[in-house]
DNA sequence: CGGGCTTACGGTGTGCGTAAATATC
DNA sequence: GATATTTACGCACACCGTAAGCCCG
């Protein structure tokens, strides 16, 4: 698991659609596809179904994009926090 | 910035050793300096101070511990989450 | 000097991109 | 038959391990 996989993996939730996903990552769609069923495997389970028009979010995939998306912005704010730290408190 | 790098880092500020904590991780100690300088660069400040026995946290740092083991607990957690969703309503 | 962190260097593994194949409506 | 996802293949980048160097008590 990586965070780069957690990212593709909240684009595609989000776009309900692999190949508008990996334009908006800049990569291309076979590297995407990958990576998600890279992280099904992972989780044990299908995250999405396909469909012909697209991707359609499963509840286990509703609730991982949930939890996806405050872990992606709890890491921001970490890091934001931590710089702050060390620049209000010098030495 | 990776979920490894967290877990280095982590690893590293329980021990306050460099070379302790590559032991524990199971990597040798170059790897592990490489990695949590790579973490300073991209946090944009030191985290550690160097000193002859070992490393010692700076504010910095402790801010990021604490945050470091919120997220790592999270992604846990959700993983978690995900697979019980899915196991306990099936298609 | 001695312990510990850091740089140099070579090898291996993982991920991306292009191109072809497969499946679904 | 067209659109979209998935596999095949080749390549580049990044990470790890061993070995040597540097710094501080």
């Amino acid at each position: 698991m990586s965070l780069a996989q957690l990212r593709y993996f909240v684009a595609v939730a989000e776009e309900q659609h692999v190949t508008r996903a990996a334009r908006r990552l800049h990569i291309a769609q076979p590297p995407l596809t990958r990576a998600i069923r890279s992280l099904e495997d992972e989780v044990g389970a299908p995250l999405f179904t396909r469909t012909a028009r697209g991707v359609r979010l499963l509840p286990a995939g509703a609730i991982l994009l949930t939890r996806a998306r405050e872990i992606l912005d709890a890491l921001d704010a970490a890091v934001a926090e931590a710089r702050r730290a060390a620049t209000d408190a010098p030495h």
